[in-house]
DNA sequence: TTGCTAATGCAACTAAGATGCATTAAATTT
DNA sequence: AAATTTAATGCATCTTAGTTGCATTAGCAA
């Protein structure tokens, strides 16, 4: 857990998550913040935020990094093991509450998961 | 399902495949043949592959592709939808023949999952 | 207010993957 | 077997996500 200053890029990154929950991609946040700082500093912050158990990363359909606000986490604990869901047709990415059964693998240990489902969101299904 | 020639640099990549059932990435698949093949030429292949139900693709943690041969897939039935176990240690891939059930997910349609496993690999178990 | 150092900006870099186009070589036809 | 067709390849170039080094700036504590 290092050490976080209260900067101005800081809070403008951490208001994006709390004014709405849904998860957002890094390209996104670049795109999001363009006029108010460098790129570096987005990923910087990203990687701060993440280690001190605020977000969470994960991986959306096309390799792209994804954040999103983490439910109950903190920098010891990262319970972010919940499944994700991303649209084919909006690419909009929601995280999911269902819990998943990983069964046990023989001669492996399951440290970590990651679950993405992909297919038609609220919006988009017809 | 596009017309597939069977080119020397088809038999090539095809040939690693059969050899051992291990997944590759494709960063490991060009440096294989990297003095038979121009890495585009590997891009290409492995799209058309992929396209016709021979090898399917997912990604790896770091968001890296990879591919493995198809089990009972066909170009129009791709059955790829078993999940993936990588090493945290030796990064090495291999496909998982368990069943994850995927709980149905309410105004949502899931037509796809990608799931990956991290943890360590029979060999790097201690 | 001063001093320490985390955080930022900027430029340059790395690496995965895509694209346009001229050339080559499978597969078909004659 | 030669000619033809066009899928496949090589090569150069480009795009984009993400990283790194370093000088500068700005939180924060003393």
């Amino acid at each position: 857990m290092g050490i976080i200053r209260k900067t101005k890029a800081v809070a403008t990154v951490l208001q994006i998550f709390e004014e709405e929950s849904e998860s957002k991609s890094v390209v996104h946040l670049i795109g999001l913040v363009k006029d108010k700082m460098n790129k570096t500093t987005v990923y910087r912050i990203l990687d701060r935020l993440e280690r001190d158990g605020i977000i969470h990363s994960f991986n959306g359909k096309d390799g792209l990094k994804w954040y999103a606000k983490c439910e109950g986490c903190s920098a010891n604990h990262h319970s972010d093991k919940h499944p994700h869901f991303q649209c084919t047709k909006c690419d909009k990415v929601e995280c999911l509450s269902v819990e998943i059964k990983i069964p046990s693998i023989k001669n492996h240990k399951v440290d970590s998961s990651c679950i993405l489902l992909m297919g038609k969101c609220e919006v988009c299904y017809v």
